[in-house]
RNA sequence: GGGAGCAUAGCUCAGCUGGGAGAGCAUCUGCCUUACAAGCAGAGGGUCAUAGGUUCGAGCCCUAUUGUUCCCACCA
């Protein structure tokens, strides 16, 4: 470690080498110990495929800044991080990087594609964890897990064989979400919907029993070769004459029957609806309600569905495995093979060559796409495992309105309650080969479903050995929504999961609410019978200097790491979190980044200072007896600020919370404090050395009031002053001490420092430089703290001397009035009596206006009676003060004339 | 259609349970004062979106309106 501080705040020159240090130390790892409470933060996994964006370091440093608070607090402080195997999104990169090769996944089989993917993994998956090292993040990496190591699959088994055999996983043909580019089913939080310019096409059915001719609506024409029915509204009178009748199918000439149903609404369009059971949501339930056939005309990657599908089709129904709802499949002739799109095209040239198509209308609507991907998604029935949500979202519910489980802030529970209030069934599986396969088998023979933990050897019904294992895989949420226990060793009963679960605070951002907080919610609540968290602590998004949202393809994303590399870890960490309230979105900017650099440097020259005044004696960063007024006003604020920033972190205010810390050492250390002691650190003695004593006090403090939000430059300055224990990171944290108060000192010293200020605030307005000392006499009726104070306004206000009595009797000054003292400066040629007096009137007339307002209030009777004692106490000193101000100030203009 | 956020200095934003509007940046003035010009000392700049209401007292609470951003649902 550093002996002694560099010329220049260069923050790139030691931040790894403290990092480093710090895992020498093993000093992120936390232990069960039962001397200590628990605080428990498990990082949101980021995906295998990522890579550090801003996003990740605003959510990284939230959580750096609670754990290293908590453990300076003296809490077994652990931050448990881990990756999550993002099925999507890794099986996307590595069959677009098999792709570049020539090769396919069904080309490699499912073993190699596997093996291909661990590679991948073992090559890429540490990357952004390494990142987040840069950051500064405090993370146990001893505990570090990955969603599909061996642990977390076991609890992934263990959960869903638990819901399996408890009824609330169950297998189907439902209506779920297909994404033709992934090629396989999503679930609903997944599907984004996007504003798009569309069409909408108004198509003419000809009935058969009247040959009149329907009109109805539809902005996916290719969907009609689908449609098994047209649907009216039982009520509506103008289609009463149509019960029981059928349509003609356009270009299929197909006849299909017109039913009624409560989903044609009247009053929308022309009451008519083509219903096309295995291609919308809607459709799907009125199919299930008017027992209509599902026919399937989409292939699964997106295409119109042949010859070749149908005949699989017919396989399946030879072999009697059709399941319940399986789509028939047509085959679409002459559109067979076209793409959706290719085959909207088609079939509308097509029907207006036939004269069905009546009209085309523009119009712009929102089009569900694949969060990944943002390909267009189309409703497809399909087989698929389902998690049935209502049994596990009403706990969930009630664990929130009860309490367990705090949202800061709070609104983020409306939006909660109103997603599990709503929610449906959860497609859980996936077409996919990387994640964990779903533990289900099928007997060849006999159909049995076989779900377990372990491969089943033989069919526990029929006794045979003919078994396959499904194909799919699980949703990666399913996994993540575990993450919280299974890191902690659940199902096994560890001491880790006795001790440090449930976890404390979860951080993350609102857009992820859904996806993952709402599950680890119920998950946890179904598995361990607790809620996960205490507190999930939400923030928003980071957006450009434009207020947009950063995104890889709009090309307006700042990469954390360069970031890093020009300004340093701190700075972006401080830039974070400050003038960031919790749940908002927060903007980045350059100037911004460039103030909090400042501030590094601003800290680290005080601190360059310091050391000047200590190396060459003993001192150490204990109080000294013996405090001056200035000592003691530094140690009474510093105290105040320790309390508070503790009550604004208890509150997660840690935007608030790093202001306070930003002032005081800004405003009042360096500005004032430093500036206060320079004169006695020149002297010699007992008091000099103890304002070297305090000046290393406070430098201290501060240090570690700060080294959760700044921990690199803390750490390096730290080590460089005399310090107890090995680093600033386990360092108690400042905490309020009642011993500490010295609230007469911070008066009287607020008194001198007024003063100050005013005749700086004087000097400036007349433009007298600095270099011009003048004579200074001050009438006050607290004579000894301005005798006290002399040595300061020499120092600070430019006074030559300074003399201070009840009151003076001089011609001719410049006249500053304070609310405690009336000050004189006299500099006859520089004062211009006319300006002079046109200022005291109208400083006269400032002081009389709030006068009025001060005795306004005092005069009301409702004020009086109503407003609490303290305010009415404050009011009154605030109007004897303004009643003496003016006083003084009518003499002044008095002694002008 | 339902819901939420935001609207405060030229810009970006704080403002905790209601009790005399703040910061950073920008602008202007004066300073190389032996830690720091990435600095110091000062100044100017605000009907706290609009209109009502509650209250002794409203930037803060309630209602409505406008603008803006977002979420959810639906759109044949």
């Amino acid at each position: 470690m550093a002996k002694e501080l560099a010329k220049s705040y260069n923050p790139s020159e030691f931040e790894d080498k403290i990092y480093d240090f710090w895992l020498k130390g093993n000093y992120f790892h936390a232990e069960v110990d039962k001397n200590k409470k628990p605080y428990t933060i498990v990082m949101p996994p980021p995906n295998i495929t990522g890579q550090l964006h801003i996003g990740h370091a605003l959510d990284e440093t939230l959580q750096d800044i609670l754990i290293r608070w908590r453990r300076m607090q003296g809490y077994s402080a652990l931050w448990l991080p881990g990756t999550d195997h993002a099925s999507i999104a890794t099986e996307a990169k590595i069959v677009e990087a098999m792709r570049k090769e020539g090769i396919t996944k069904e080309s490699l089989g499912r073993e190699k594609f596997l093996e291909r993917a661990w590679e991948w993994k073992k090559e890429y998956g540490g990357r952004i964890t390494k990142q987040f090292r840069k950051l500064g993040a405090s993370c146990d990496w001893e505990r570090e897990r990955f969603t599909m190591d061996e642990g977390c699959s076991e609890a992934v088994k263990e959960v869903f064989v638990k819901l399996y055999e408890s009824g609330k996983i169950y297998r189907g043909n439902r209506m779920v979400n297909w994404c033709p580019h992934c090629c396989t089913s999503i679930s609903d939080a997944e599907v984004e919907y996007k504003e798009q310019n569309g069409h909408f096409w108004h198509l003419l059915y000809q009935v058969k029993e009247t040959g009149e001719y329907l009109e109805i609506a539809t902005t996916r024409p290719e969907t009609m070769l689908g449609d098994t029915a047209v649907a009216i509204n039982k009520d509506d009178e103008r289609y009463k004459h149509l019960h029981g009748c059928h349509v003609i199918l356009p270009l299929l000439n197909k006849k299909i029957p017109v039913v009624c149903d409560e989903h044609a609404d009247m009053e929308k369009g022309t009451g008519v609806v083509k219903i096309t059971p295995a291609h919308d949501p809607n459709d799907f339930e009125v199919g299930q309600r008017c027992n209509l056939p599902i026919v399937r005309c989409f292939t699964y990657d997106g295409h119109m569905t042949g010859l070749k599908d149908v005949e699989e089709y017919n396989e399946l129904k030879a072999k009697g495995q059709l399941a319940e709802n399986e789509p028939e499949v047509l085959d679409c002739g002459k559109y067979a093979g076209m793409t959706t799109m290719e085959a909207r095209k088609a079939i509308l040239a097509d029907l207006e060559e036939i004269g069905a198509l009546k009209e085309t209308e523009e119009l712009t609507h929102d089009v569900g796409t694949c969060y990944r991907c943002h390909t267009t998604i189309e409703p497809m029935v399909s087989k698929q495992w389902f998690v049935k949500m209502a049994p596990l979202a009403e706990p969930a519910i009630k664990a929130v309105r009860d309490g367990k489980t705090k949202f800061v802030p709070e609104r983020f529970e409306k939006i909660y309650f109103n997603w599990m209030e709503n929610i449906r069934d959860w497609c859980i599986s996936r077409q996919l080969w990387w994640g964990h396969r779903i533990p289900a088998w099928y007997c060849d023979d006999c159909g049995e479903i076989i779900v377990a933990k372990e491969t089943p050897s033989v069919c526990p019904k029929c006794g045979k050995k003919h078994l396959h294992q499904d194909e799919d895989t699980l949703d990666t949420w399913f996994s993540s929504a575990l993450w919280p226990f299974s890191t902690l060793g659940w199902p096994d009963k560890t001491p880790e999961l006795d001790y440090f679960y449930p976890t404390d605070t979860l951080v993350t951002g609102y857009d992820i609410i859904f996806f993952w907080v709402a599950r680890m919610i119920f998950s946890a609540l179904e598995q361990t019978g607790e809620a996960p968290f205490k507190t999930v602590f939400i923030h928003g998004i980071v957006r450009d200097e434009n207020g947009i949202k950063m995104s890889k393809s709009l090309g307006n994303g700042v990469d954390p790491i360069e970031v890093i590399k020009k300004y340093g870890a701190d700075a972006l960490r401080f830039l974070l979190v400050t003038g960031n309230s919790p749940g908002n979105d927060i903007r980045y900017s350059e100037k911004r980044i460039e103030a909090c650099s400042n501030f590094a440097n601003k800290l680290w020259n005080a601190s360059r200072y310091v050391h000047m005044n200590i190396d060459d004696y003993d001192v150490s960063s204990k109080l000294p007896e013996n405090l001056t007024t200035e000592d003691k006003w530094i140690v009474s604020t510093l105290n105040t600020v320790a309390k508070e920033v503790n009550e604004n972190l208890e509150k997660f205010e840690l935007g608030i919370a790093v202001q306070k810390v930003y002032e005081f050492i800004w405003d009042c250390y360096c500005d004032w404090y430093i500036e206060l002691v320079k004169a006695r650190l020149s002297s010699e003695g007992e008091d000099a050395q103890n304002a070297r004593q305090v000046l290393l006090y406070v430098l201290d403090q501060i240090l570690r009031l700060l080294h959760p939000f700044m921990p690199y430059i803390t750490e390096e300055i730290w080590q460089t002053i005399p310090h107890d224990g090995e680093t600033v990171m386990l360092a108690k944290y400042p905490e309020y001490n009642a011993e500490l108060d010295y609230p007469e000192a911070v008066l009287e010293m607020q008194r001198v420092m007024e003063a100050i200020r005013a005749i700086r605030n004087r000097r400036a307005e007349m433009n007298v430089p600095p270099s011009r000392k003048a004579k200074v006499y001050v009438a006050t009726k607290f004579p000894q703290t301005f005798k006290d104070g002399t040595a300061f306004i020499q120092k600070l206000a430019s006074a030559s001397e300074v003399e201070v009595a009840d009151s003076f009797e001089i011609d001719g000054a410049v006249t500053i009035v304070t609310a405690d003292a009336k000050i004189y400066i006299p500099m006859d040629e520089l004062v211009d009596k006319q300006a002079e007096l046109a200022r005291l009137n109208k400083e006269l007339e400032q002081v009389k206006k709030r006068l009025a307002q001060s005795e306004g209030k005092l005069n009301n009777q409702g004020f009086v009676s109503k407003a609490p004692e303290a305010v009415i106490e404050k009011v009154k000193g605030q109007a004897a003060k303004e009643r003496e101000q003016i006083a003084l100030i009518e003499a002044a203009i008095n002694a002008l004339k």
